[in-house]
RNA sequence: AGAGGGGUUCGGGCCGACGCGGCGCCCACCCGAUGGCCGUGGUGCGGCGUCGAGGAAAGUCCGGGCUCCACAGGGCAGGGUGGUGGGUAACGCCCACCGGGAGCGAUCCCAGGGAAAGUGCCACAGAAAUCAUACCGCCGAUGGCCCUGCUGCAAGGGCACAGGCAAGGGUGAAAUGGUGCGGGGCGCGAGCCCUUAAUGUAAGAGCGCACCGCAGCGCUGGUGACAGCGCUGGCAAAGGCAAACCCCACCCGGAGAAAGGCCAAAUAGGGGAGGAGCGUUCCGGAGCGUUCCGGGGCGCGCGAGGCGGCCCGUCUCGCCGACUCCCGGGUAGGCCGUUGGAGGCGUCCGGCAACGGGCGUCCCAGAUGGAUGUCGGCCCAGGUCGGCGCCGCCACGGCGUCGACCGGACAGGACCCGGCUUACAGAACCCGCUCUCGUC
RNA sequence: UGGUGGAUCGUCUAACGGCAGGACAACGGACUCUGGAUCCGUGAAUCUAGGUUCGAAUCCUAGUCCACCAG
């Protein structure tokens, strides 16, 4: 049997402070139907932890809401397919509740990969140009 | 049977797997430096149980509760409300009634005070838009002028000067209230007679009468808005607009839960308080020595601290030291406010009703980057298409049945409550509500 | 969350309650070998729904959308 997927509030993103964070410091990746702001934490070894940004553009509360759950739920079941070390904050679009619950579950895990790859490149590089 | 009217309630249901938030119980760990008992708090990608959005949670349009600030009293300014009487914590809400309007009707709609306090506006058209009645018009008996007439008078004709009249004036949303009647007979005529409330002139009428309307006064009924009745009135006194300014009556202090209150790490800084040493021994110095000065070790004692309380024990630090503690401000952060309330349900009583009162019973979301989701199965409103059967002359429609497909509207709490407004697939029920048609 | 203001041709803007005007743009024509400039002309709008009024872009009510302010 496969590990429990839970959601706990350990790997959600709680403060204003942690939201700032990421949005100045992240990388932004998206697709056709979300857009994702990826961070690396302060411990790489951490687990990653979700937040969300819904603008009013997505529609009224319900549909906010919506959107909102299914992003959660397909975090919570992306869990074990994704790097850790991450503070991701997913930006959905007028789209996304449309989007076909498998599509979205992919667009989760391949953002936040895709992310991370730009995150190990832009550290890479940081490195090189400290130390020539 | 069909077409309507008013009102009430609901707004998909059941099951499984995983997940989320609150609360309760259990478990584990932590709350620094040992243990015990009690207590309290925290953490958990531990478990179990239980509860977990709406009729509009929405818009934020009114009214209140609550909190802080301001405040002698009164007025001005500003804003709001606007028939009357009640209900209510209060309201711009609700109920009943009054008045007006729509409808055959059940019923529905109305910001419904004041236009005889003032100001303003009423385009175009029209004589004229509130102001005298001017203009066009009609008459011109009476007076004036001119002509006819030999002259004057009388008489006749003309002018429209004075003067009189107020019917009519295409318009316009609106024009100073509307409608009806003012008779009959004889006579060429003045006139007379009859009947009548019924004339009069040069022309006419606003003249006369009746009814409706309007206004004033009085009486009666009603708490009142108002209604009914009567009398009076040369209706030339009073056109419309106040969701135009305004007047009148009544109401309103401001800000809002991110209100407001409490606890408070680290760092820096502010204010204040506290103290007790003794014995022994070693080293160094002064010194003949008792002794004195400085430093260290050990023991005892004292003080402080080791999350809350107590106990046993222990550790660290200090004993004239930038040591410890206390106080206040205050940041991060946390807690309270925060859900039990003008509460729901049932029942009895009062009231036409809104609603009020008594009794019983129930506890029903409390998040704080913000909890209801994902996946699957079944059922039920309902819709579309197709097949079959029955009714039916057919188009088509109705009923029954089978299959396939689609398949739930508007919409999410953020301090709470009473309303209003707006959005909404549908469903069920009630009416001693109405109209039309048919049958008995 | 609380509060304030606004919406008029495609765009920017006017309009005491009385025919919705102007500029730029667009289109057509003239001028030119062609284009530009210039001249003449044409079409095009009161956010939506009710109400007050004889009459509403204007006044009132409700809704939709946008902008701004405080935190």
């Amino acid at each position: 049997m496969a590990q429990r997927l839970r959601y706990p509030a350990a790997v959600r993103l709680r403060r204003k402070r942690e939201y700032e964070r990421v949005f100045r410091e992240g990388v932004r990746v998206r697709d056709r139907w979300l857009k994702m702001v990826v961070a690396a934490r302060e411990d790489p070894t951490l687990p990653s932890r979700l937040g969300t940004a819904v603008s009013r553009k997505v529609g009224h509360a319900v549909r906010r809401n919506r959107t909102r759950r299914r992003l959660r739920e397909a975090f919570r079941l992306e869990r074990p397919a994704l790097p850790p070390g991450l503070d991701l904050v997913c930006i959905p679009l007028p789209e996304t509740e449309r989007a076909p619950w498998e599509a979205l579950r992919e667009s989760v895990r391949n953002l936040a990969r895709l992310g991370a790859a730009r995150l190990a490149r832009r550290a890479a590089r940081a490195r090189a140009e400290s130390g020539s």
